[in-house]
DNA sequence: TAAAATATATACCGTTCTGTATACTTTATT
DNA sequence: AATAAAGTATACAGAACGGTATATATTTTA
């Protein structure tokens, strides 16, 4: 990938993070870039298309970072999904930590026809059913509901964070995260 | 109040939600509304007035309602928490249902010194008060834990329902909140 | 070095946005 | 009936928006 189109996409990442999405010019994304207009209209066709690789872009980085911390830390099914929220805890705190991009993206285009929205809805699937994954590996009977709670603990918590930075919300979801796995698990 | 004026709001209202905030212009509102600009500038001074305004009226509306179904229900303050979702599922479920506002207001206005941030963060912190002592007369221990948990799960499963109608998120949600509250009373 | 791809600079188009000015019409009050 | 208030109609200002056209400069490739 060119460093330019990378530069435009990073870019986009954070200030639609930091001033959202519908506020953020595309000459606003360009001149913090470092660029033109011109050049990101030949990487994207349009802001849509911007719009939909970020999201893209942001949740595959998301994932395969928690996909890895979970399979090198230990290979049985029963500590991934006790560590889930272990790694989102150290995700969402650390620094570089830019939202979550399908909830801004659902909640800034809700009409359910927006090909934005529907790729934030098909991003909160997939998520849950890579938790429901875990779940359904650890011999958890409702493995589906399970995973639907805990993407409820998840999306609530990073709402929190993304209200205030800091607010120590994943720390309690963590907890609550344990308390109905083990009530799952005993199933 | 005028009726002008509760029109304005309820049509706002609507519209934010249907549409976004950012993606609905006063025109669009005073047109659906069936009156004109100059009416709606004169009940409010700014479009960043009409959205504070609607927050606030939202929010009271649904604490309002929330409050009184909880007294009118039971005295006992163990019913009470525990009747929470009950009632929040029933909310939710509600045809008329139209999102939570200071949700998708923090996302589309995500920086910290603008009024309508501060303001859902405001809302936020009330909301989950306002659980903390429904806990407390409960006689639970860790309340602001507790409640912490149970907005995580409210967040979530408002954030569920605006992104697919009928996702049926908040009877998981319920059956959590159980859980989590019967642990936390044990202590 | 020549050709070709890549990036920049800048001006512009049409639309939409919030907000205002002006003039007219309807409704309510006394 | 006269006066005041409330609402309508419409046009417009000024800025920001997404997106394009054109011409120039820079870098890469052959």
């Amino acid at each position: 990938m060119s460093v330019l189109k990378d530069k435009i996409l990073v870019t986009a990442t954070d200030l639609f993070h930091t001033r959202g999405i519908n506020s953020t010019g595309v000459d606003t994304i360009v001149a913090v870039a470092g660029t033109t207009k011109m050049t990101l209209y030949k990487y994207f066709g349009s802001k849509e298309d911007l719009i939909l690789e970020v999201l893209q872009k942001n949740q595959q980085d998301f994932q395969s970072w928690l996909s890895e911390k979970l399979n090198s830390a230990s290979k049985k099914p029963n500590d991934k999904i006790q560590q889930l929220f272990d790694y989102i805890e150290e995700w969402v705190s650390s620094p570089a930590f830019n939202g979550v991009g399908f909830i801004k993206a659902s909640a800034e285009f809700p009409n359910e026809e927006n090909p934005i929205h529907q790729l934030s809805h098909q991003q909160s699937r997939e998520f849950r059913q890579f938790i429901s994954k875990l779940a359904a590996e650890a011999n958890i009977k409702d493995a589906d509901g399970l995973a639907l709670q805990l993407s409820l603990l998840f999306e609530g918590s990073v709402q929190a964070e993304q209200m205030q930075r800091g607010s120590g919300a994943v720390k309690y979801a963590k907890k609550a995260a344990k308390i109905l796995i083990n009530g799952a698990a005993k199933i």
